[in-house]
DNA sequence: AATGAATGAGACTTCATTCAT
DNA sequence: TATGAATGAAGTCTCATTCAT
């Protein structure tokens, strides 16, 4: 209700709920969250007016973090070739190396409670990566098709990859690069 | 000697519970359910003993019949690309036709409420797609990536297309398309 | 710094407890006695996060008060027919005086819900009584049992008697009497 | 509803019950009762209409049993005392060899379902043993209380030293000997 | 008569949210 | 503002009893 005072606690909410979630999805609870962050169960609310919003909020942070880890340092003068590879890598390593913060996103990915405006809200964090995506299909066989759709079957297999990389770490690299190729073949 | 188990209440609940999950997620209270399927409460629980044993016997349902539609009239004389054609707009128009069974299976493909070995229990479905993706990658940049995680990867694009069919259902065949030009790259 | 938790309410819903499991048996419901004690359904668990430790709690409470009253005004410097004497009225005049206390001490008495833990937690308060008992066995035919055999002994024989007190109150002291006589034959 | 058919059909049901009751409590559903006699769900309520009425016959059966038991081989010529003796010996050694009986008539005997008229019907059959109490306390302190009351007494008493004697049987037969002196004394 | 599926009224417990302190 | 107790609506599952076969 009244406005929150301290950013210190706002995102020790915010880093209990993506340790929360991952393990416990989304049925977990407000209290637990709360818990976690030392935080009181009440407080939780004059931070979030309603679970539903915390988790929005949650799911546009990871979302546009992600998108700004794997575009940092972004070899501006390469060839497009190497620019997307260079975000792909940091994509699913950076992912990868917090694999909690993944699986927070891969539950909140599928809730209902996050609206299309709160996946709205992540568009203007990927449009670094999506003009990155316009320039490699622009001679491929997506070249004609949305925009929005070429980069949510990247998504897709981004996805899909990490999880691989996950569940065989000491194969991770190789199967970022596999992943990779066909990426570019689908592309290019 | 008594009123035997009858199939025709058990699959009333399955398909109660396809629509129901469809639109309210795995949250659905199995009331819902039952009443949605015309059947008492207590009911439910004399076909499955536990909530989870139904979104688990839902599931391994779902999945299977999906990649028995794919498959359904493979022309198995022709050549690869038209096989895995076939099974592909097969598999996508399948799904698109039934958007609530896909949505149902969307939601319990990331619950935590399917165990592993109700994955698997799907895999001996899944065997006949399994092998035309091995067919089709054969000479690709895949050829060498463990054969599930191509699967995956395809399956990701199935479910990206799928979104995006159903959103605008007046390109969908277009789309269907567009998304097949890509995997076959990918792929071969 | 928040509302603290409440003595009353917590002593509310014992007392709650005591009418309505003396009327219902252990069989009654959480959601009665919340309701007999003026409080929510949700509250009495944060009291009391089970029913099976709510119940524990008041078999202790009402075991524990009766033996304090037993021994209240005990007259240390008599002898010990009196002091047993002193006891046994206090100890059935007091049950007898609260028969829903006793009642539902009966109904907690044999129920699996309490663990051996709970009925040891009791003993503390019992040990004057024991005491009392073994001097006054010293000399009597039980004098080699076990304690723990002879205190059992003097309690059941005391519930009976409470029973009929409380059957026949016309009679109560008379019957607290007989009964007395016969307790201590068996014991001196 | 109709009249049922097979005696051994019911008295598979009340041994189960026994069993059922003596480590499930009265809680104890009828299904599983049933599941345990081999017959089913069902069929239970043809021979008792209600399961309140199942376990008032049972109070019944096994507290009658009891007294038979007890009974048997009196030695009618001897004098009180070893008719007494020999009443108490068979009736404790009796219920201590069948614990499960023992136990599941200790939760049916503080029963709500077992009614005053269950009560009164087990009467009969303890009036062999009242009439041994009535003379064995002739001349004792209790001689001029209600008969009921002092056979009461020795019941509890009774109850109390066959748990002694289950959870010590290296010294049954010392603890029933002690509680026979304890139980002469207080009568004589 | 026997069977076991069907019923639906609860039972206990959890949890998002509110509110007294 | 922070706290955590209070609330009560759900939720899943159990079970005595009924009833179709």
């Amino acid at each position: 209700m009244a406005r929150p005072r301290s950013d210190e606690r706002r995102s020790a909410i915010m880093s209990a709920a993506v340790r929360v979630v991952a393990s416990q999805g989304l049925g977990a609870a407000t209290a637990t969250i709360a818990k976690e962050a030392d935080v009181s169960n009440g407080s939780l609310f004059t931070y979030f007016e309603t679970k539903a919003e915390l988790l929005s909020q949650l799911y546009i942070e990871l979302k546009t973090e992600m998108a700004v880890v794997a575009l940092e340092g972004l070899p501006s003068d390469s060839d497009v070739r190497s620019q997307l590879l260079h975000m792909w890598r940091h994509w699913l390593l950076g992912a990868v190396s917090c694999p909690e913060k993944r699986r927070a996103l891969a539950h909140l990915s599928v809730s209902d409670d996050i609206t299309p405006q709160s996946r709205m809200a992540t568009h203007q964090a990927m449009l670094g990566i999506a003009a990155l995506v316009e320039r490699s299909r622009k001679t491929g066989p997506l070249r004609n098709a949305p925009l929005g759709f070429v980069s949510a079957l990247m998504s897709a297999m981004a996805d899909t990859t990490m999880d691989f990389m996950i569940s065989d770490p000491a194969n991770a690299d190789k199967h970022c690069m596999t992943a990779f190729e066909g990426l570019w073949r689908m592309l290019a």
